[in-house]
DNA sequence: CGCTCAGAAGCGACCAGGTCGCATCTGGGC
DNA sequence: GCCCAGATGCGACCTGGTCGCTTCTGAGCG
């Protein structure tokens, strides 16, 4: 069960100065839990579900802060609202444009691309800060 | 000059049985004519300040015929509205998430993914539409 | 040249996703 | 336990985009 991972997170966040909230502990429980990645407005569902009276401004808030914490990622999937997931599983999102379909691929992928981007660019690529569209097999 | 540009534009406008109409001209000259990619408000403010009475309806719904009819494209810079320009200029984005500025790379840049993507994941990438998000050499 | 009509335009209401200002409450250091 | 910086709850607001409807018109055709 992941009630280590949540400790280890909520411990990250006392260890950065920052409280740890009734709110903030549910917004990390619910992106711990989820086996997939979720709207702003879906964690905001699932929080409310789980806590009475939190509200949306504040999950909206919790993810900006974490995120600036760097213990959330979010990416944006084209059109649609972004998705949230934990930082500490880092991957790169292909979504096909037709079924919305999300597949994740590894880092590693963009090794090459984010080399050239720096030696000839001096651009810095963040990545998995955002996704690939295209299409999958099966809507190909 | 871009008259030509935009007569041919119009003709292939008409040449796929499609209108050519005094708010999709505009359009057409308004993005021919930009040195850089606009947001579909940034389009809409340039068409009512040449053409009298043009809805902003009109011109996303524009905005969108002429995307499904491959003469334009939109990009995703992350965070913010799409920008739209031309297909036949074809490049990726990178946008910086510091200062927001946007350098075009060519698309050759991508041909190692794109070609990996599709061999072992079965993902065809449509190259172009989104934005590589980093950081530009001033800032970072 | 004028008729015709599918499809485009104009219009305003509406919607989703997200942000803000402000009063109140509280985690956690002392 | 006290205290207060900082988090929360709340509702108004904003931006970017869409919809349903009526009216208008580009352009094919006789």
């Amino acid at each position: 069960m992941p009630d280590e991972r949540i400790a280890a997170l909520a411990a990250g966040l006392r260890g950065k100065g920052e409280r740890l909230t009734p709110a903030r502990r549910q917004v990390l429980t619910t992106l711990a839990q989820s086996d997939h990645h979720l709207t702003a407005e879906e964690v905001l569902t699932e929080v409310q579900a789980q806590t009475a009276n939190v509200h949306r401004a504040t999950v909206y808030r919790t993810l900006e802060t974490l995120s600036r914490l760097g213990i959330v990622e979010h990416t944006h999937l084209g059109h649609g609202p972004a998705v949230y997931h934990l930082a500490d599983d880092a991957h790169h999102h292909l979504v096909c444009e037709a079924c919305g379909r999300i597949v994740e691929v590894p880092v590693t992928l963009f090794r090459t691309v984010e080399r050239r981007l720096r030696d000839e660019y001096d651009f810095v690529m963040r990545a998995r800060h955002f996704a690939v569209v295209g299409r999958c097999r099966a809507c190909a």
